[in-house]
This record gives structure tokens, sequence and C-alpha cells, in this order.
DNA sequence: AGCACGCCGACT
DNA sequence: GTCGGCGTGCTC
């Protein structure tokens, strides 16, 4: 929230107080905020003084706040919200106040206890609060509140003064300055990544904004064209800021960064402590670090002269926070950060979102291409599997090309999206499943803490060998997870290790980076492993990936599930064959006609992407349609129901050109004992180019509209699923 | 942080 | 029907 406050007594007026700390007095208390605009006329209300300006120049640039105002606008959350992302919380907080005797006090009727705790700070003072409450307990804080009332003991504020990191063997497994020997031997572009970065050069040349889509298949050297395009901004006096989804699932491209760029990189992740933050902030704050690499939140690092945006694996939906607010895609508005300051942005994807892909059609975007795959590696061979034992994990042609393969030397990864041994129980006799007390899902089956699970709530219970309802012993597993497809490997393969990688097995700390580590030290091996296997890894001697079920891909009430599933078969076949060895992908499937499949297996993303754009302006989803959501959810479903249709009435009654549904409910309709429902607001591209209306239409309702306290809101601009 | 407000359960 | 606890919103 913003409100107003006066310039502190004997403040003088210099340019830059916009983005500036201040310490303010706010309901009773001293709160750090942030300047964000000045002005003559602050209306109708009682403005207070500033109370102290901490810093001598601001910690927000003019150019981020720009950057932070347009997040809050665009993804309609609360300035203060997106301003937190451009800051460590250091900053924002303070220092506890300390308790002193007003000097020149007036000399009012005060009881025995004010006066003994009065001498009591005016002997040791200034004083904590919790000094006060340690030596006279519940009734020196009474007697405390008593003497602020009466003016006769006041609070002073010093703002905290951030800890200095320590430096520390870093999350990555590289301590600073520690490079890659391996990858330092100078590489040398091949025709299409000159080509490419020729022209990403040839914008920071120009100095003026401008985005490029890199279209490059899996292998074929983006990682090289990055740090090309880095280098010629560091070159030029500026800085880069290079985002990855997910930093602990790209070691080998933060290697070859940090092989070039040695100390002036700065690592960005959500594990590092706040004083790491801090320290981080600083130096780039002070250009001491000139590239900035981290998973979306480093899209708000205070870069100087910032030249250059890298997006790596742009279609990546982690890109787009979901909660909390702002619930902005990284990727979207890096365009943006690079239009504000003019600088070159690059998309780089092997799979491009459909919205990439389209305004590269449209020529708002550049598109360059990388077709081939880096020295002469070729894509991997595409199988699709019509699944016949239906009994079984695994076809026997899929063993048998693991077991050749391992027998040969190599590496065999397998994706399983899912978690757990298995994600349902079943009663053989009576057909009872275990549900979440909590949320609407059936428990996830742990072999390894024998118990179940729930995936939403982290409710667990024991494991059970009887059935509950009915007492047999006739416990059925229905849906594959990755424990069981891990036990199943290890029994059909024993001899060769097996690892497994999900967010059970690497929630340990360096968690990913263990197991990442100990398969590619392990030779012939096989890793088997949810989506986050799909991200980004390069060992050049995997050569057979397998897709255990692609149905389950394929079957999510989502207008981009296509678009998912073409991504995700294209990534994870990617992780074959990126040496001098040919790669195999098998895909396990109930229905092998399935087109999505034959064209991912194909490699045709051209083909795939404009069948599936002619059905997106058919239907009107976006790109050619923007959306937004409206979430209520309540403990109370009654209530709930009431004001979505209250709520909907608003809506449908405020606009003439947005299309807004009726509400429904989640596909898991309670989380948490919480029941959610949205509302899904449409407006078309053509009558709505930069979804202003769309917006107006959202925030105007919500102010109109006062909800029940029982009831929260929340809103989703561009979201990524409708589910 | 601390106070106002409204909803819901308990009790006369 | 009224009292009061508690959860939630609001503060410049």
């Amino acid at each position: 929230m913003e409100f107003t406050y006066s310039a502190p007594e004997g403040f003088e007026q210099t340019a830059d107080i916009t983005g500036r700390r201040v310490l303010v007095p706010f309901c009773g208390r001293a709160v750090m905020g942030i300047v964000t605009s000045e002005t003559d006329n602050p209306g109708d209300i009682k403005v207070l003084p500033i109370t102290m300006i901490p810093d001598d120049e601001p910690v927000v640039s003019s150019e981020m706040m720009k950057f932070c105002r347009w997040i809050s606008e665009y993804y309609i959350c609360p300035l203060g919200e997106t301003l937190k992302l451009a800051l460590p919380s250091v900053l924002l907080s303070r220092s506890e106040p300390l308790i002193r005797p007003v000097s020149g006090r007036p000399d009012s009727e005060i009881g025995e206890t004010e006066l003994r705790i009065l001498a009591f700070i005016e002997e040791f003072g200034p004083l904590k609060k919790k000094d006060i409450e340690s030596a006279f307990g519940a009734t020196g804080i009474k007697a405390l509140s008593l003497l602020k009332k009466k003016g006769m003991a006041e609070e002073i504020y010093k703002t905290k003064a951030p800890a200095i990191a320590r430096p520390r063997k870093s999350y990555t497994g590289l301590s600073e300055g520690e490079t890659d020997k391996a990858d330092n031997d100078q590489f040398e572009l091949n025709d299409e990544q000159k080509k490419a970065s020729d022209a990403i050069v040839g914008s920071l040349n120009e100095n003026t904004h401008k985005t490029f889509l890199l279209h490059g298949v899996t292998g074929s050297g983006k990682t090289m064209v990055y740090i090309t395009a880095a280098a010629a901004a560091v070159e030029r006096g500026g800085s880069a800021v290079v985002m990855v989804p997910e930093i602990s699932l790209t070691p080998q491209t933060l290697r070859r960064f940090r092989a070039k760029f040695g100390d002036s990189v700065a690592v960005l992740h959500s594990k590092m402590t706040e004083a790491e933050k801090y320290d981080n902030w600083k130096k780039l704050s002070d250009g001491k670090y000139t590239i900035a690499v981290g998973p979306r939140s480093a899209l708000f690092a205070p870069m100087k002269n910032l030249k250059l945006i890298i997006v790596d694996e742009e279609h990546d939906s982690s890109y787009k926070q979901t909660d909390p607010a702002p619930r902005y895609s990284a990727a979207n508005s890096a365009v943006m950060r690079g239009a504000l300051c003019g600088a070159t942005v690059v998309l780089g994807s092997a799979t491009p979102s459909a919205e990439s892909f389209y305004n590269a059609l449209c020529k708002k975007y550049e598109l360059l291409e990388l077709k081939k795959r880096f020295s002469d590696a070729v894509l991997p061979h595409v199988r699709v599997l019509k699944k016949e034992n239906f009994g079984a994990i695994f076809e026997n042609a899929s063993l048998s090309l693991f077991g050749r393969e391992l027998a040969a030397g190599r590496k065999v990864m397998v994706l399983q999206n899912r978690r757990g041994y298995s994600s349902m129980l079943i009663c053989g006799s009576c057909g009872y499943t275990a549900e979440c007390p909590s949320c609407s899902v059936s428990l996830t089956y742990h072999l390894s803490l024998n118990q179940l699970v729930c995936h939403h709530c982290g409710y667990y219970e024991k494991g059970r060998d009887v059935c509950p309802k009915c007492g047999e012993d006739n416990v059925k597993f229905k849906g594959i997870g990755t424990e069981q497809v891990e036990e199943e490997l290890r029994m059909k393969f024993p001899g060769y290790p097996v690892f497994r990688m999900d967010s059970d097995s690497t929630r340990a700390k360096d968690g990913h980076r263990k197991i990442l580590d100990k398969f590619g030290e392990s030779g012939p091996a096989i890793l088997v492993g949810t989506r986050m296997i799909s991200k980004g890894l390069d060992f050049s001697d995997v050569s057979v990936v397998c897709i255990v079920n692609m149905d389950t891909e394929l079957s999510y009430p989502d207008f981009r599930s296509d678009e998912r599933a073409f991504q995700l078969l294209v990534q994870v076949a990617g992780r074959a064959g990126r040496g001098s060895i040919k790669g195999n992908v098998i895909v396990q499937t109930f229905n092998d006609n399935y087109p999505v499949i034959k064209m991912a297996g194909a490699h045709d993303y051209n083909l795939f992407m404009t069948g599936e754009l002619q059905l997106r302006e058919l239907t009107g989803y976006p790109p050619y349609s923007r959306l937004a959501r409206i979430t209520l959810s309540s403990k109370d479903q009654q209530i709930l129901k009431r004001s979505a249709d209250e709520l909907y009435g608003v809506l449908a009654n405020g606009n003439k050109t947005c299309v807004v549904y009726k509400p429904v409910e989640k596909m898991i309709l309670k989380v948490n004992d919480t029941f959610r429902l949205y509302i899904l607001i449409k407006s078309l591209i053509i009558q709505d180019r930069n979804g202003k209306r769309l917006r107006d239409l959202i925030s105007k309702a919500l102010s109109d509209y006062k909800s029940s306290s029982k009831i929260k809101i929340s809103i989703d601009v561009d979201p990524v699923d409708l589910m």
C-alpha cells in the first residue's frame, strides 16, 4: 500500500528522494518504507512527518521503480509486494527500538511501578523492550506503554546493520571463483551460432531495446551463444542478467559462465541466507558483478548499466510465480524490463512457448534458429511403443534396450512424472481408498517412509497392511510413482546403480548436486525421476531416455496440455545422445496415434506449433486472447458460492468487451480445508491489444465489490493453467 | 502492533 | 435475545 508522509524537519530537497528508504510512524510503531513518488497535494488526510532517512541514496533506482510499477499494474497487485522482490529483506526491517526517558519530560502523576521502570531505564538505558520484560515481567510492559502515552519515555531507532556474508562453498558445488578447467579450452561457434550471436551483438551496438527468440534444438549450443552475447555486453561496459528456470538443475550452464567470467558472476538462488542475499544485492548495485545468473527473482537484480537479459528455457512454467502475488511471469516481464532500460532481450528454447512463437511470427521478436546439434551430434531417434503388457511398468522392448546400452557402458534416464510409490491404495475387497481429511485428493503411498502422504497439505499417516474399513488384508496399488519404478529397475538390473531424483530425494542440502554428481561419475547407471530430470542436464554418455507413461501428460483438462506434453517430450528426449553416441528415446503410451507424440517424436516443432496456433485462434485462447483468473477461497463453502456468484454479477454487468465465465470449482476443490472457486475472464486480442480493458474491468469490479471477510480473493493475470 | 468490527456460539 | 470471544481488516 502507498501512504503519504511529509519530509522530516530540516530535510533539503534533492532530486533523488524517490526510491530511498524512510522510517515512518505507522499505527504507533516505526515501519521501514520506500518512497514511491512525491506530491505537492496530499489530499484530505492527516500527514505525519518521516522519522528518519537512513541512507544517502536510493535503494530502488528510478528504472527499477518504473519496472516494479509496471509489474504491479499489469499483474494487479500492490506496489509494495513487487518492491519486496527488488530488495533484500534486511533493508525493509529495522532494528529493535531502544527505550529511553524523554529529556525534559512532563512531570505527570504516575504509579509506583512506572517510577521504578523510569529509574531503571535512567540508570541502565537505553534498553530493549525485552530487557524490561525480563526484569519486571508483564507489569513492566504495561507500565512502559503508560509511560510512552504520557510522553515520559520514547523509542529510538537505528537501522539494522546488514550482516556481511561469510564466503562458503556454494550450493551449486563451485566455490567463489572456482572454475571448471575442462570448459576453460575457448569454444568455437559454428555458422548457425555465429549468425545468431552476430545478430544479438548487432543489437547491443545499437544500444536500443530489441527482443530475440533463439529457437535452437536441444544440444545445439545455445549456452555458447549466451556467453558470447554476455561477453559482448560486458566489453561494451554493460552488464547482463541470465535467467535459468532452476539453478540447481543447470550446474553445467553455470560452470561455463563461471569459466568465462570468473568472479564477476553473481549466482542467485533461493537457498541463500539473508546475509548472502544482501551481499549480492550490494555488490550488484555497486557494479562489482557484471553478470547475474539466477531463477525468476534474478530479473530484479540491481544491475548497473543493464544491456542484456537472457531467458534460458523461456517456455518453462517455473518462470511464472503462482503464489504469492505478484503472480508474474519472469519470462514475459523480462521483455518489459529490457524495454524500460533499452536492453537487448534473448529468449532461448528448443520448444518456445506458443506466445513467443506467435510474437516471432508477428515480428515483435526477431527469430534466430539453431537447427543442428553442436559438433555433429544428431538428434535422438524416438520410438513410440504401444503399451500391451498392461500389468508391467516397462514393455519388454524397453527393458532389452536398457540392458543392451548398460552393458555397452552407457547411461539410461527414465521419466515418471509422479513421486512416491503409488498414487492410490485401494482395498481389493471393499474398494476403500484413503483420502486426505483436509483436501479432496487421495493419499499417495511412500514406500521409503511407509506413509500415506497428501501432496497438497503435507498430512501423513502410517501405512497399513489391512483395510481400515473392512479389515481385509487385500491392499492394491494403483498408479505408479518414481519409487515403484526405482524398485522395478533395481530388480531387473541388479549390478547397476539406480538413482532416483524427485522432490523427496533432493530435499536435503545439496540434494540435486549429490545425485547428479553420483550419476555422472557412475559409468553405466540408471536415473529415474520426475520432470526435473528433463531440464538442462548435459551428460554425454546418456544414450537412452524412456518416458514410462506418456498418457498421463496428455490427460490434463487444460488448453495448454498438448503444448506442455510436446515440450516435455522434446526436452527429456534431448537429454539423450548429446555426445558422440547416438541417442534413443522410448515413449510408452496406450495411444500411439496421438498427433502430439508423433510430431514431438519427429522433432517437428514448427509443424506442431503451427497447428496448435490455428487451434488456439479457433477456440479463442492465448495468444489470440488474454486471460485472467480470479480465485475465491474460503473454509465456508456456502458463503464462497454466494460470494463468487455476486462477484460474477458485478463483473458480467460491468463490461461489454470481455467474456466473463461463470464461477467453477478448481480441479482440486478443497485444499487445507479451504474450498476454491474461480472466475475466468477473457478478452480477444483484436479488441484489447495490451490487455488494458481486461485489467480495468477486474480492478473496477474488485473495488466495487466488498466481499465477506471470510473470503480470500487472488488475481492471476496470464495464468499458466486453468486447473 | 493494537484496536474496531462482525460473526457465531453459549447462556439467561 | 444478549454477551463476549475470536478471527480478520485497517492503519497516512
